[in-house]
DNA sequence: AAAGGATACGAAAACGGTTTCGTGTTAATA
DNA sequence: TATTAACACGAAACCGTTTTCGTATCCTTT
């Protein structure tokens, strides 16, 4: 009933052969006479034989897996940005492992040092909030030191020299501000986050660019920082009271959408009172009520373009000590509008 | 510069000692004196040896990766139990390798068999939509032959003997209906999938079952199937003008979500006029406007229990031909009542 | 002094493959 | 007929560990 996994030792004994003989013979090698071989691949057929991925990465030095660290799975652009990896990688032959940080550096460490001793041929990442915060990249850089490929992505850094791919945050900040201007708006606030994250920071030099460009002077009043799990009540306050605006860009969609929540029990119309527009076009800007206009990061893309970069470097020689044999891609953000602006 | 992983040989060359003692002394075995052991293990803390993850599986032919299959990964429900696998699995000292079947039985078959040529040591897995439908489940058999313990979740089969873990959606569905029952509705509709899923069938049974209950005839005209991805303006006909309802129960969140975008714009007040509970409670019923009422399904207990069960499963020995080694465990829903009922 | 028992280490096999190299047999060539 | 080349296969090393077993050395015991 229970028939465990054939090997090359088992075919060998039951044919009478040498196991590098049916090794050969498996791969079609023509040093063996054709009988053989169709004898060998018949049998092997017949017992469903499979070659032990793990013998072979042992031989190989090659595991054909690849390990990605993201801070969060029960996220939306995360996933997505996933799913572009998974889909590129299996179509060369790879497999994915995950590892989820939570945000801490701690845990980003350890899921590192497990996967990296032997475990995967190269990593994909995107940093924790608290390692952007501590700003200490060693464990990325033990890891590049013994020669395993990395591609960060999205939330990168400047202080180790590695393949990237990001946004331009900066340059859709901007555009998403330009269009509320054009559209007739003159206070445009800006919702973010308290803790440091390196696209935060590039979205609000965007909103900030565009201001200045359009002659809008920057009011720091109409900055509201957030922390990731808040209250209405929180936002309420400040949000309704003290400030004074006819539009919000927001860093993520969740702000975004609780903004649009307290207008509409304001008593606000969207998008004539004040218009929204958040970043990041994941599941909810499409069925919020208004739906929301929002900057579209392109994760899927961005998971293969990162996934191709990985590959290349790990099935290619390359100088790694060379600057240049590292590349920073640029995905194209885009605004994609709907009922609130 | 870049310094390559050290390995027992290194250190035992270096050391002029054997191989077999370095082990030894790693491991703090007392068959090695006092003096060697400590020389050896300052050497290798120096060099920061860590054993190599595959050499060791090859050894112990155990990998210490679990494989989870799921239908996709962008995806409320599945990355909630997926959060629960990882974190539990990591506790215990695995690694979780995830592969996407894209709803599609041919991925999920190829997946499978990659991870089932040593690569781990045991799966958990949700069936895709296109498996159910084929009614094919020859690819888990083949993995529980070989005697890779395997665990199925919310999407399961009664035609494999394995471990499993539900939800008990017929009498969250009954309880549900009884809800709405209870506050004074008398039409309510169900909003279902055009596809079958093993899901979808027990929440259709505990609705039946509830009308029936509260003496409610059923009437398939207030039955609405939709397939996964539709245009508002398919809903809209069937739905507003042929139906007369006053409350609807939906298998899953988005459809819920798109039934009240369609009742506000037709002037209907939620819950007033019409009342509406999803299925899964998601990200999207906690940010709806209004928020939607929904059954939670507890994913993330969820994957920690399939977790929990196939680990147990890999480290003990058990009788792999009596059915009696498996189990299924059933998680409670619960109702989560928001605004719009 | 001879025998016995610790003690501390090394050799080798094993996990399941791949690959290099050597060799016996046969067939072709001089 | 002697030499050589082609053919078909096997032995063995190797990847990096773990683990069993064998043994040289030294110390204790009678």
């Amino acid at each position: 009933m229970i028939r465990k996994k054939v090997t090359l030792k088992d075919i060998a004994r039951e044919l009478e052969v040498s196991v590098s003989t049916v090794s050969k013979a498996l791969k079609n090698s023509n040093e063996i006479s054709r009988d053989t071989r169709e004898k060998i691949q018949a049998f092997a057929r017949l017992y469903n034989y499979k070659p032990n991925n793990i013998a072979i990465s042992l031989k190989n030095k090659r595991t054909r897996n690849i390990g990605v660290i993201i801070p969060d799975i029960v996220h939306h652009f995360f996933t997505t940005v996933f799913r572009g990896i998974e889909k590129y990688a299996n179509g060369r032959g790879y497999n994915v492992i995950v590892c989820v940080s939570d945000e801490s550096f701690d845990k980003e460490v350890i899921n590192m040092e497990m996967l990296a001793n032997g475990s995967i041929d190269g990593f994909i990442m995107a940093l924790s909030a608290e390692t952007q915060d501590k700003n200490d990249f060693n464990h990325l850089r033990q890891v590049t030191e013994q020669g395993i490929p990395l591609v960060l992505f999205d939330r990168v850094t400047e202080e180790i020299v590695c393949d990237k791919v990001v946004i331009n945050d900066e340059q859709a900040a901007m555009e998403a501000v330009d269009f509320l201007v054009k559209s007739g708006k003159k206070r445009i606030a800006l919702f973010t986050t308290e803790s440091y994250l390196n696209v935060r920071e590039k979205r609000e030099r965007g909103y900030r660019l565009a201001l200045e460009q359009n002659g809008i002077p920057y009011d720091k009043n109409l900055v509201l920082r957030l922390p990731f799990q808040f209250e209405e009540e929180d936002l309420s306050l400040p949000f309704f009271e003290t400030m004074d605006f006819d539009a919000v860009l927001s860093v993520n969609e969740v702000f975004a959408i609780r903004g649009m929540r307290l207008a509409g029990k304001m008593g606000l119309r969207i998008p004539q009172d004040v218009s929204f527009i958040g970043f990041t076009d994941g599941i909810l800007s499409k069925y919020s009520m208004p739906t929301l206009s929002s900057v579209a990061q392109h994760g899927e893309q961005m998971g293969e373009v990162a996934a191709r970069m990985l590959i290349d470097k790990v099935e290619n020689e390359y100088d790694e000590t060379d600057p240049n044999s590292y590349r920073t891609e640029v995905i194209q953000a885009s605004l994609v509008q709907r009922e609130s602006t």
